[in-house]
Parts: structure tokens; C-alpha cells; sequence
DNA sequence: TCTGGGGTCCTAGGACCC
DNA sequence: TCTGGGGTCCTAGGACCC
């Protein structure tokens, strides 16, 4: 049996932890500055609320109804997701962390609700989190049960599916376009050959399945039927591409000002890399105006540069990023939104040299190792390049940011007795 | 005024190799 | 109708996930 154990709502519950005032109350989310809801606590979706809306749609609706509005914390939510993580552990054969928010697991010895049940009480005792957890033969359907836990109350937060019989019955009324790996556009064409629920699908001829979804919607289809085709799976695979993309909060115009975020951009994306010992052989840079001004002229562009000599140093990966900024710059044009992205991922102890490599390799990793030390002591790019800038007329809008209650010592909490 | 960020996998087609 | 057979690598686009 494979479980799934999901936080529910998790960046409104993370918030709530630490303003207990708040249970019982409407909890928002907002994106990036403060641009859409991600998340939203269930008093919150009772009011209509929807996920992805932008959140100037709905200033109405939390002026009204008292919404509680924050912007997302990042490094709050990461910390309290360790320790959700952190407290099913001991309890896991196997655990795979699917996401900031979710983790699939094999139990040590025999699996049960009651075991479930347990440990559900335990993560919100030991973290606050509430989560729910999905119990069944395949992922598929743990998600499905999770989904089910999830929407109906009299299941208290744990819901088994277990023999032939209970996956038919779960299954029955489950509209396909719920399932995990069922999107929109699989969805609608799904309904359009007249399958609309899971039930319909995993009666469907295999044949058909494999011509109209891929292999992709074959394996949902065994996996709905009981046979594992996505093992609990432990070990996290290198990441293949890596990126640090942001909506300014104001728009930019000048080249230097670009260049400053996009040189910090790449040198995020540096530092990602080194954590996690790989390196690099492509990177790419894009900017863009705002789409959504239909009024205004519009510019998105992007190039990509193959490096050498793959690497994760701040200095190279910069340069390239800058060196596609001066191609792609159109003084015309105001921006909206920048990026960079790396790929061509390599394992670090795998670097192939270049013959005609002018670059002392081992003094700048010393050196990018000394800044990476002192900047996770003393706080994120306090030694910077000169071009990362210190004006950041681009900075992300956070106008309701919460605390970094678990992260930062001037923000613990202090208790009055 | 105002609309997020970060990923993965699959397929088809082109280019190239022997 | 039909043109050899067997490969690899790369890219773009589509679809999906959280």
C-alpha cells in the first residue's frame, strides 16, 4: 500500500501556525508581487475565492468579507514544510517528497488507517499542519483517496482504498478530469469520446488509451486498475534545468536596470547550482514587456549561449547572461518581467575541461565557496558582484509579508509570561 | 495601478552517422 | 503501392504537475 500524506492549503495553514487569532478565519496567499491567490484557506474558498485569480480582482471580496491577505514567505513555508517532512520519517519505509507540499510513502511494516490516522495527529501536534492522507494499492489512486479524504468531511482527514470493490466504488462517480496527470486538454477531449469518469476510463480499451493519451495515459489507466507503474521512488534525480525568473514590481526601461536584475537572476541561479553540486553547459536569458497592457508595444526575446567548459560560477554564468541581454535589448520597451535559465546539467565531478580553457577553475571555486559561507551567514548576497547593484527599482512587491517566525532570529516570536 | 514561479515527460521531425 | 536498415542527437511544441 502506498500512501500520500498532503498538506491541506499549506501556505494559509503555515501562516496560520504562528496567528492561531486566524483559525476559524479567511487566509489568502498572494504570488509574486503580491499578484495572484495560490492558496487559500477552506473559509476563504467559501467565499468564492478562486485559485489564480489576481488578487486586484478581488480587494473587494477581502475588503468585505476580512480576509487575512499576506504575501507569500518562501522561507517559511520551506521550513515548515522540513518539518512536516521531518516528522513522517520515522514512520516511512520509503518516502518520496513530491512536492513542497506533499510526500509518498511506504510505511514500515504493514500499513493501516489506524497507522494513518496516527500520524496525521502527530504532524499537527509536533508542526500545526493539518494534512490529509490517501491510502491505496497505486499513487493514482492514494491521490484519488486523498482527493476524497479531502473533500468529505466524514472521512476525519484519512481515506483507504483497498480491495477490487473499494476501488470501484471510489472510482465510480471520480470525474476524470480530477485524476493526476489528467489536464485540461485531456480532460475536454476525454468528455468528447464520452468518458467522464475514472470509472469509464479504466474500462476503456488499452489501444485507444495508448493512441488518444500516450504512454503517459496508458499508465494512469494500469494504475487505476490496481498495477504500480510510478514506484514510491527515494532518490531525487539532478535536476535538469534550473531557473530564477521574476515580475518586476514596477516596470523597467533602462539597460542597467535589467542588467542589475538579470545579473542577480544568474547568480541565483549559480548558487542553486553549486547547492547542489552541478554545473552547467547552457544558459539562457529572456525579458519581456507586459502582456497584459494590450495598449502598449509588446517585446519578449531570449537567446541561449553553450558554454566551453560547463560551470556554476557566478562571474561566467553572469557574463553570459549579460552578453545576451546586449543583443536582445530594446531600448523602446518597457519590462515587465526577466529570467534566466540553465541547463545542460551536469554533476560537477564530471566537468569536462576545455583544451584552450583560460579560466583558473580551482581558485574560482575556492572563491565561490567562500561566498556562498559568508553569505549563508550573514544574509543572501551581502558579498555581491558590483553589477548586481543595490537599487533594485525592479524588487518584487511584497506589501503583506509575514514573519520568518522559524528562520530568522529577529523575527522569533517572543512570549510574554 | 494591479495578472506567479519552477519544474517534468512525451512525441514528431530534422539532421546526421555507418 | 513501391525506393535499405538501424541508429543517435537535438529541438520545438504540447501537456501536465505543484
Amino acid at each position: 500500500m502506498i500512501a500520500i500524506v498532503d498538506c491541506n492549503n499549506f501556505y494559509a495553514s503555515c501562516e496560520r501556525v504562528f496567528r492561531p487569532n486566524l483559525n476559524g478565519k479567511p487566509v489568502v496567499v498572494l504570488s509574486n508581487n503580491d499578484g495572484c491567490v495560490i492558496a487559500r484557506s477552506n473559509e476563504a474558498k467559501a467565499l468564492g475565492i478562486k485559485m489564480g485569480t489576481p488578487a486586484f480582482k478581488n480587494e473587494k471580496l477581502f475588503a468585505i468579507n476580512g480576509v487575512n491577505v499576506f504575501s507569500c514567505n518562501f522561507a517559511l513555508y520551506g521550513d515548515m514544510s522540513r518539518r512536516v517532512m521531518d516528522t513522517i520519517k520515522p514512520e516511512a519505509d520509503e518516502i518520496e517528497i513530491y512536492s513542497i507540499d506533499e510526500a509518498f510513502i511506504t510505511f514500515k511494516g504493514p500499513a493501516s488507517e489506524e497507522r494513518a490516522r496516527a500520524l496525521r495527529s502527530r504532524i499537527l501536534k509536533w508542526t500545526g499542519i493539518p494534512v490529509s492522507i490517501g491510502l491505496a494499492p497505486t499513487k493514482t489512486l492514494a491521490k484519488v483517496a486523498v482527493h476524497v479524504a479531502k473533500k468529505s468531511n466524514s472521512t476525519r482527514g484519512v481515506y483507504t482504498i483497498d480491495s477490487p470493490a473499494e476501488i470501484s466504488a471510489a472510482i465510480q462517480h471520480f470525474p476524470v478530469e480530477d485524476l493526476w496527470g489528467i489536464g485540461y486538454r485531456s480532460a475536454s477531449k476525454l468528455q468528447s469520446f464520452g468518458i467522464s469518469t475514472a470509472l469509464q476510463l479504466t474500462r476503456a480499451d488499452s489501444g485507444w488509451v495508448r493512441r488518444n493519451l500516450s504512454v503517459t495515459g496508458l499508465r494512469l489507466q494500469k494504475e487505476l486498475r490496481g498495477t504500480i507503474c510510478s514506484p514510491v521512488n527515494e532518490d531525487v534525480p539532478r535536476k535538469q534545468n534550473l531557473r530564477t525568473a521574476r515580475s518586476f514590481g514596477q516596470e523597467v526601461k533602462t539597460y542597467d536596470d535589467l542588467k542589475e536584475a538579470l545579473g542577480t537572476f544568474a547568480v541565483n541561479c549559480a548558487t542553486k547550482l553549486r547547492k547542489e553540486g552541478s554545473c552547467c553547459t547552457t544558459v539562457t536569458a529572456f525579458i519581456h514587456t507586459n502582456p497584459f497592457k494590450r495598449e502598449a508595444f509588446q517585446y519578449n526575446n531570449s537567446r541561449t549561449i553553450k558554454l566551453e567548459v560547463p560551470t556554476s560560477d557566478n562571474i561566467e554564468i553572469v557574463a553570459a547572461a549579460i552578453k545576451i541581454l546586449d543583443k536582445i535589448y530594446r531600448p523602446m520597451f518597457s519590462y515587465k518581467k526577466a529570467g534566466v535559465m540553465v541547463g545542460g546539467i551536469v554533476p560537477d565531478s564530471q566537468v569536462q575541461l576545455g583544451l584552450f580553457d583560460a579560466v583558473d577553475r580551482s581558485r574560482r571555486s575556492d572563491l565561490m565557496q567562500s561566498i556562498d559561507e559568508i553569505n549563508s551567514k550573514f544574509g543572501r548576497d551581502k558579498v555581491r558582484l558590483a553589477l548586481q547593484g543595490f537599487d533594485r527599482k525592479w524588487r518584487l512587491r511584497q506589501e503583506r509579508l509575514s514573519p520568518c517566525y522559524t528562520t530568522r532570529f529577529t523575527d522569533f516570536l517572543t512570549v510574554k509570561i
